[in-house]
DNA sequence: AGATCGATGAGAACGCTTGTCAACTCGCCG
DNA sequence: CGGCGAGTTGACAAGCGTTCTCATCGATCT
């Protein structure tokens, strides 16, 4: 506390950089469509970088709250991955082969706001995907 | 085959009407929140009319399916069942108390169908659900 | 009543996810 | 450079919601 220098990285726990993160993110980054955790897990044996699953898991919920990756649920209630783009915005996805588009819509964010609002609620959050089959699958 | 009378109700599977499953429904009409498939469970054996966990998942399928319930998935993942009106609507859902209201809106309806068709999408389905906090438990 | 076939319930099985804990690593300091 | 300490890992077990299995029950038709 006496001490002048706010060192803020050492000594919180989450942020060490590891092989096992790098390979997650990576694998992440190699991809365009939501993968379930298990998937990922699968895919980091076969690159020959082999990644205990319960750190995929726990390496995916930091960087879920890191908002370094978007986390949506199947319609099977399977959570799945996805590395977005930082700013809000939603997903428009093919239920064929997985594509994903982001779409943003400044005009949907105030009709929920006003909604909730509308009916007292606060501290809101809501979830919007569009599912449909890409042109490429028609 | 031969016969004149189109019988459809008997011979086919799921529309027998039994003590469970008329208990099943009557509990979701007395409410007005989302619950999941085990609190419907839990609140039949205090009511005692005691229906069966399996058996409780199984009606909820068929009612899902038959479009009387509206079947959405808890941030958790969790699947919660709610009886809701007919027309299509999407859900302003109390975080801690369940509290729902249904809610509607053309904007948001054009708005999704304007997107996908921008992106060459078809066969569109989409999913947008508001969860809070309301006003009896802020 | 008797036959038929869907429906039920208890428990096992299942798949996804999280907890446990000893061994390990990375970064830091002497 | 070697040791220290806290964060990190992995194998496994445990937790949880959901589905399956199968012997028994019961609704409907004859
Ligand atoms: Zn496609
Ligand atoms: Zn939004
Ligand atoms: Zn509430
Ligand atoms: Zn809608």
């Amino acid at each position: 506390m006496t001490d002048s220098t706010a060192r803020v990285s050492p000594g919180v726990p989450g942020t060490r950089p590891t092989r096992q993160r790098r390979a997650v993110s990576e694998v992440l980054s190699s991809f365009e469509d939501f993968r379930s955790a298990q998937e990922i897990h699968t895919l980091l044996g076969q690159r020959g970088e082999s990644v205990g699953l319960a750190t995929v898991y726990r390496t995916l919920q930091l960087l879920a709250d890191a908002g370094e990756v978007d986390v949506l649920r199947s319609e099977e209630g399977e959570a799945i991955y996805r590395r977005c783009s930082a700013t809000h915005h939603h997903h428009l996805v093919c239920r064929s082969c997985g594509a994903t588009v982001e779409v943003e819509g400044p005009a949907v964010e105030r009709w929920t706001a006003g909604i909730a609002a509308e009916h007292g609620f606060s501290d809101i959050s809501h979830t919007l995907e569009i599912f449909g089959t890409c042109p490429a699958c028609s």
